[in-house]
RNA sequence: GUCCGGGUGGUGAAAUUGGCAAACACGCUGGCUUCAGGAGCCAGUGCCGCAAGGCUUGGGAGUUCAACUCUCCCCCCGGACACCA
């Protein structure tokens, strides 16, 4: 018997399910089909990570036994390739990104190749691809035609030293840029957007459609966050403008100021002499506008959420008290929630109190708490917060109800009044959508001075990227396209004016929005993929992948793929059926893999030293798909061993005979239990289950046929050891993974021999064993049990009050 | 601060979802076989105890005949968001 060698049979095998092709969907098949998805990974430097090879083993399995089970499995792989960590290692290293993006797609198509992975590389497909992402910049002229996409001054990270805006991903947690330490401030500049917001109670109500586990459903309701509430308008005392606050706890008793944030309409008004106040005012205003447009983020978190603010010297009429209230500017008051406008009830809210007591503005309690202390209304802790118990007192008609049911009155009250309307808030901003860097999708816009902001025509795409040796960001806070003269001059396509491209660049996410589509009509020239081949293939029957995306990726892709839908080039409502997530793989040290903390471990390594059987196994084995674990290269042993193990058992314990009734039991337990953990995807306790059976096997032999179910099983696992043991040593026709997955025999997974646990108050005091015939188990089980000298010991001298039997599991006999 | 996970032997973990806690694997101990190679086989391995027996799933209470599992309070670890009105 030769000696298990995975470097002898896994590269030979990978050759010959290439040149089969065994592992490519075909439209239109027969057979029922199966869209397994995963992320698409971001081909970095540093090459394959366990933490890949994790996931897509499983989901290999997974699709290797849909495709066992009869299944038309579809199961696609490309590379989300644009992105700022290729640009800086291009500028680091004078490679441009371009070349640099092929040189990691190469190496980890090597890497991945070397796993066994069944994707179907027919399919292959590259956001970085012109032909990929004229239709990403289709997508877009299509959303800026339904007014989906449109251009506002926002507030961007900027660094005052390299002279950039920033992604949020580059400002560190303390306000430093990632790439120079230097504090970063925030500055307003034009910035494209997706109203992603029209889509809030959408994206809400359409969870009801598909199924996600609980946690990933609950971050997306929570990232929507829907809040129900009343618009409140005030007059403004002496002049006609109006200023509307939004809250969810209308305490208006309590309400003894109004703040607006600093880029408040108001405001701005005030600043441009359009309302007349105070000369000292407005120069106070104005002065803490500038400083807090200065102040870091850093700053920020120094002064511990320290209350700002300026007096704009106006009041507004308290609506149920008909007192003049102030009006005060501060940035705590954040400009897009809700109307940018809130009213301070110092009683009822911490910041407001805060504010109040900074301020010397009256805090008047309104709601009285279960045990608080009105003489105590100083004091912080003692403010009483929606969300706690209390009753109405100091409101008049209020007085005396619930918090729950007087805030519902004050609303039904305002709403008649006229003075509010209820309103739906949410948590859910629109998407800034413009990257000033130059290694992503050009916007597709020209600017003409004439006709203004003009798309390009949908003749003219794509947009290249003009490929040029200079792409560092270009110092005045555009992007380092804006410098490249030749490319941004352009007629205007209206009137043939000369004009100027837009040098924005879209985001990592625009690529990823849309690329399960592309993967079923990947050559298509016409359109972004074909209705009848979508119909065919979507929705996604289950799309898996990292923690990391279960906010912002998979609600921008399903936002995106809602409007394909309303414009009728997608076929469903939503694109994936069924979403799961699984943990990352941490280090050895139980630390995130990183360079910097020299815990990486390599993919390739592993493979060279056990060989992808192994390592795929172990993947698996370490623990739960959803939970984060660390590496652990001894337990790693443990997947080998069994992999000999079964080999040599293969070699040697199949004989030309029947298998015992025991490990015949064993064997198909072991495939109802195999079949049963894939689809919950607890792909940990499918390994144990066949350690198990490999276990008990080494104490007797199997028969061919036995033998062969067995393999079948292990297959999707450890496909490489499988096909050799298939052909090689059961001399069957290639190959396993053409083959059937096998059924389990209901008949003979029933034991005829159980264990009845005897319990005394709960507590086990012995087990009687039994044939497992009809009928008679119970009063049978409780004859003996009563008989049982360690049970006598108990129930001597005692009387039994209840007896509880649960089928074949156990007897409780309850005494006093 | 808010939301979401999680806490079980020396270690990674399992537990049919309320029914024998610790399957499977690593590690360790002893033995066999070989001999210094990350090889193989057998036995043992939660804790206390010579034993009978007792104790044990972060801590505390509760529901139940029965709790790792359900309820409430508290502690610790990880992640996401963070002055969201």
């Amino acid at each position: 018997m030769p000696s298990y060698e995975p470097k002898n049979i896994e590269s030979k095998w990978q050759e010959v399910w290439e040149k089969e092709k065994i592992y490519q969907a075909k439209d239109f098949d027969q057979k029922p089909k199966f869209y397994t998805l995963i992320e698409f990974p971001y081909p970095s430097g540093a090459g394959l990570h366990v933490g890949h090879a994790r996931s897509w083993s499983a989901m290999d399995a997974y699709s290797r036994k849909k495709r066992m089970q009869g299944y038309n499995v579809i199961f696609p792989i490309g590379w989300d390739a644009f992105g700022l960590p290729t640009e800086n290692y291009a500028i680091k290293n004078k490679i441009h990104p371009s070349i640099a993006t092929s040189k990691n797609i190469a190496t980890f198509k090597k890497q991945i190749k070397k796993l066994g992975i069944s994707f179907d590389w027919n399919r292959e497909i590259n956001t970085t691809d012109p032909k990929y992402y004229k239709w990403t910049q289709w997508i877009f002229l299509k959303l800026l035609e339904n007014k989906l996409a449109f251009q506002k001054e926002v507030l961007v990270n900027w660094c005052p030293s390299c002279k950039t805006t920033l992604a949020n991903e580059e400002v560190l947690a303390n306000g430093a840029h990632e790439r120079c330490g230097q504090l970063t401030e925030k500055r307003l500049q034009k910035q494209w957007l997706l109203r992603i917001t029209k889509y809030a109670q959408r994206l809400l109500d359409d969870l009801n459609l598909v199924d996600y586990s609980p946690k990933i459903r609950i971050q997306q309701e929570n990232w929507i966050g829907k809040k129900e509430g009343i618009n409140i308008t005030y007059d403004i005392d002496g002049i006609s403008d109006k200023v509307i606050v939004f809250t969810t706890a209308p305490v208006n008793f309590g309400a003894t100021f109004i703040v607006v944030a600093p880029e408040h309409e108001l405001v701005k008004k005030i600043v441009d002499g359009k309302i007349d106040v105070l000369e000292s005012n407005v120069r106070e205003i104005k002065q803490y506008l500038e400083i807090s447009k200065r102040k870091t983020e850093q700053e920020r978190l120094d002064e511990k959420r320290k209350k700002t603010g300026v007096f704009t010297g106006l009041y507004a009429i308290n609506h149920v008290t008909n007192g003049k209230i102030p009006i005060w500017v501060t940035d705590f008051v954040i400009a897009s929630v809700g109307t940018g406008a809130v009213q301070g009830c110092p009683g009822h809210d911490i910041r407001d109190f805060q504010f109040a007591k900074e301020f010397n503005i009256p805090i008047v309690r309104v709601i009285k708490g279960e045990d608080s202390d009105e003489s105590q209304i100083e004091k912080e802790d003692q403010v009483i917060e929606h969300g706690q118990k209390g009753c109405f007192i100091n409101s008049g008609f209020l007085n005396g109800l619930e918090f729950d049911d007087g805030l519902q009155k004050t609303m039904d009250y305002f709403e008649k009044k006229g003075w509010g309307r209820r309103v739906v808030s949410y948590h859910l901003r629109d998407w800034i959508f413009s990257r000033q860097h130059y290694w992503g999708e050009p916007i597709p816009i020209i600017h003409c001075e004439k006709c203004g902001v003009i798309p390009v025509p949908e003749k003219d795409l794509p947009v290249e990227l003009p490929y040029v040796e200079k792409y560092e960001p270009s110092g005045t806070g555009e992007s380092p396209l804006a410098s490249i003269k030749e490319w941004v001059s352009v007629k205007c396509p209206k009137c043939g004016e000369s004009a100027r491209r837009e040098t924005d660049t879209m985001p990592n996410w625009a690529g990823s929005n849309w690329y399960f589509v592309r993967y079923l009509d990947p050559n298509n020239e016409k359109e972004l993929s074909s209705l009848k081949k979508m119909k065919y293939w979507l929705p996604i029957d289950i799309y898996q992948g990292g923690f990391e995306h279960t906010t912002l990726h998979l609600l921008y892709s399903r936002f995106i793929y809602k409007f394909l839908y309303d414009i009728g080039v997608v076929p469903t409502p939503e694109p994936y059926a069924k979403r799961r997530s699984h943990g990352i793989v941490l280090g050895p040290d139980n630390r995130k893999m990183s360079k910097s903390f020299g815990n990486v471990v390599n993919p390739d390594e592993i493979v060279l030293k056990y060989g992808a059987d192994t390592l795929r196994l172990y993947e698996m084995f370490m623990g739960p798909f959803d939970q984060a674990v660390s590496w652990n290269e001894d337990s790693l042993q443990g997947c080998f061993r069994f992999l000999t193990r079964t080999w040599r058992l293969f070699n040697e314990n199949i004989k030309e005979a029947k298998t015992s009734d025991n490990l015949s039991r064993k064997l198909h337990q072991t495939i109802k239990k195999v079949a049963q953990d894939f689809e919950e995807l607890k792909f940990n306790t499918i390994v144990s289950a066949l350690m198990e059976f490999i276990n008990d096997w080494g104490k007797s032999y199997l028969s061919k046929k036995d033998a062969e179910s067995f393999i079948k099983i292990l297959a999707p696992l450890a496909p490489h050891i499988s096909e050799e043991i298939w052909t090689g040593v059961l001399k069957n026709e290639f190959s396993v993974h053409k083959e059937t997955w096998p059924e389990y025999d209901k008949k003979l997974i029933i034991e005829d021999l159980i264990t009845i646990m005897v319990q005394v108050n709960g507590k086990v005091r012995a087990q009687v064993e039994m044939k497992n015939e009809d009928g008679q188990v119970e009063a049978k089980a409780q004859d003996r049990a009563k008989k049982d000298p360690r049970i006598i010991k108990y129930l001597e001298g005692k009387e039994i009050k209840k007896t509880i039997f649960v089928p074949g599991k156990l007897v409780n006999f309850v005494i006093n």
